[in-house]
DNA sequence: CCGGCTTCTTTGTCCGTACATTAAGCCGGT
DNA sequence: ACCGGCTTAATGTACGGACAAAGAAGCCGG
């Protein structure tokens, strides 16, 4: 800890916790304020300015009378588009249900490197059918270093959420991630699959999740774009995904 | 201020100050912390603590020496996917270039009826095909309640961007709004403007603009599927929009 | 009239303290 | 063994003060 420097003393610290955080440090247990004030010799009123970060990203809980803890499982997921997407569906009363078309462990050069892994790699490889009520909705597919997931070899997810089982069986929250969004036409073989006429068009989004930073996750969704809609409010905070079902339809001019 | 009260003071404070910024109280300066201190008797650390919330919003603006505004007017629009979608064009090195292809008033019973307004209410509608560098990239149609964007009819949009004018002939700066993104495929008139091959596939972004909580603009927006795509980040704070140009191609398998 | 300097205002950072509120754990009694 | 109350620990709220940094405005001289 530098007083004469020029960075604030919060952020110092905000940095050295980062740091340690990183390390892995906290598995266990984080510090509460009053710790941290005694180990780096500093107010109160900065080490919360410090914490303020951690806490508003998610990375730390604080609660009156509760003990401080790393990233708490009650904590939900962040949302992405797909999530966005499919609780639309299952605001319109759908049921949702999923035909695993593939579950082993493979090697994938291309997603490894994005993976930032060696292209050898063995990946957990699950490839999904989504149903929304009896009709097919998108076609989902999902690496994950086997590493982490083998556990998930012996996962029935038939009805159960990928993230659900990552957590339970691996111990795995995502903490995070980069999305992209593009429009796709179909190809023969996602129009037999999706039951969907020649020409239609998808949406196409590419996740890749990370757990601190780390990615640990390539997900690649198509979704039928004739039907579904990604939904979002704008305002001064930024881009926030609603699950509200899109209503409009298509005039075509 | 009740100090008595379960609500805490900063609570309060800021309930109260934003009831006063909706009376329209501040519109020419707002009290900087020293003087909302002296008016509501709290501490400056209450005080911050309320503007703090004002300040992430983006209500007011805060910095060393200058003097505490409202709502300023170099603050940057609250970014949609379209505005996504166009820096990422642009931080290709692309010079961004649009044909109008109408500019006038008329009614759009549909159209209007999105913004809460009469069917027969005459709207400025906007029409223009935006090029980036050489090649179309979208083609985009807008829709305001000629009441306001009069104005607009006199300006010249093929370099200026909507809101730029919005602002500058009429005052009005957008302060939020919904987006709705799909994938859909190209008709042929749309083939033929954005010289798309048969069955290519577009993104479709559809947003309600609003002005405080009431809707201003109705604007449809078709974007090359096959070239662009929605960029974003996914954290704990929420869905981050980015405006990194996307990287990868998609392998038709 | 312009440029540079000084002064003033405003926010940022940092320290200290005290009490209230809440959750969790301990402990003893039934 | 279970329930309830007490203790403890942790954060939330609120007060106080002091100095630093940086922009804005005014002053003054060239």
């Amino acid at each position: 800890m530098d007083r004469t420097a020029a960075v604030p003393l919060w952020q110092q610290l905000l940095t050295d916790l980062r740091a340690r955080l990183a390390g892995g440090e906290f598995t266990i247990d984080f510090p509460g304020e009053l710790a941290l004030v005694e180990q780096y010799s500093v107010s109160r009123h900065t080490v919360r300015e410090a914490l303020r970060h951690l806490r508003t990203e998610g990375v730390v809980t604080a609660a009156r009378g509760r003990r401080p803890r790393l990233a708490p499982a009650e904590v939900e997921q962040p949302l992405g588009a797909l999530a966005s997407l499919f609780a639309a569906v299952e605001s319109r009363g759908l049921e949702q249900r999923s035909i695993v078309r593939a579950l082993d462990v493979r090697a994938d050069g291309v997603v490894a490197t994005r993976l930032g892994l060696e292209e050898s790699t063995p990946l957990v490889y699950l490839e999904r059918l989504r149903l929304a009520g009896p009709e097919p909705l998108a076609l989902d597919r999902v690496w994950l270093p086997a590493e982490v997931a083998q556990p998930l070899l012996a996962a029935d997810f038939t009805h159960s959420a990928l993230y659900d089982e990552l957590s339970q069986h691996c111990g795995v929250r995502l903490t995070g991630g980069r999305e992209q969004v593009r429009a796709v036409l179909a190809t023969r073989g996602e129009r037999a699959l999706l039951h969907l006429p020649v020409g239609a068009a998808l949406l196409m989004v590419e996740r890749t999740g990370c757990l601190h930073g780390r990615p640990l996750e390539f997900r690649h969704t198509l979704v039928r774009g004739d039907r579904y809609a990604v939904t979002a409010d704008v305002d001064a905070r930024g881009y926030t995904l609603t699950t509200a079902a899109p209503t409009s339809r298509r005039s075509t001019p």
